[in-house]
DNA sequence: TGGATATATGAGAGTATTCTAACATACTAA
DNA sequence: TTAGTATGTTAGAATACTCTCATATATCCA
């Protein structure tokens, strides 16, 4: 199990990607399962604007997918190894 | 298990310390056991300063340990905890 | 159609990160 | 004491990140 240069670049784009409180907190959130825009920025207070600059930060590292429904936009998970990995964060730091 | 504040604050600030290529490589080298800079540095061609700032990096975040022996820094991995948050990246890129 | 709602995008300021280069310190060995 | 080795620190430039504010787009409903 040896990392060569390409997954190192890789992991650490989704570690950084993660490594900020809002998109944590989002990420955490989304363990729960899909929410839309406005119910992620109930939950922590930001504005929307920000809210979706760190969701299109997500999006870009592949971390999580997004699903338009009428105009609202939902935003998942991505895979169960992002999942898992989440888990392992969370097990770490709690 | 819930995220606080405080916790979402060091899980993200330590993520963040091992979100750089230069600083997880030596991470992972460092699962290996104890190094002393020299040999940091031999494994990846960057210069002493530019390694011996990221030894900072990790060790302010409380990542790594370093211990003195003659004119040599040994530095090593802090914990089982940060050993096993290792383990699960590595599972989950390689 | 027109207004309201939900979300996205872009510009710009402020801040943080990263690298290189120069200098500093601490120890060793002669 | 002097030279050499190992490591650390600091400064400064270049780049990247984050936030706010203004504007844009897309959809819904009357």
């Amino acid at each position: 199990m040896k990392f060569n240069e390409e997954q190192v670049e890789t992991a650490t784009e989704v570690l950084k990607s993660i490594a900020h409180p809002i998109r944590m907190k989002i990420l955490c959130y989304l363990m729960d399962g899909e929410k839309n825009v406005s119910e992620i920025e109930q939950q922590f207070g930001s504005t929307i604007s920000n809210i979706s600059q760190h969701l299109t930060i997500l999006r870009k590292a592949s971390i999580i997918n997004r699903r338009k429904e009428a105009n609202f936009m939902f935003y998942s998970i991505r895979d169960r190894s992002v999942l898992s990995l989440m888990e392992s964060i969370k097990n770490n730091f709690c």
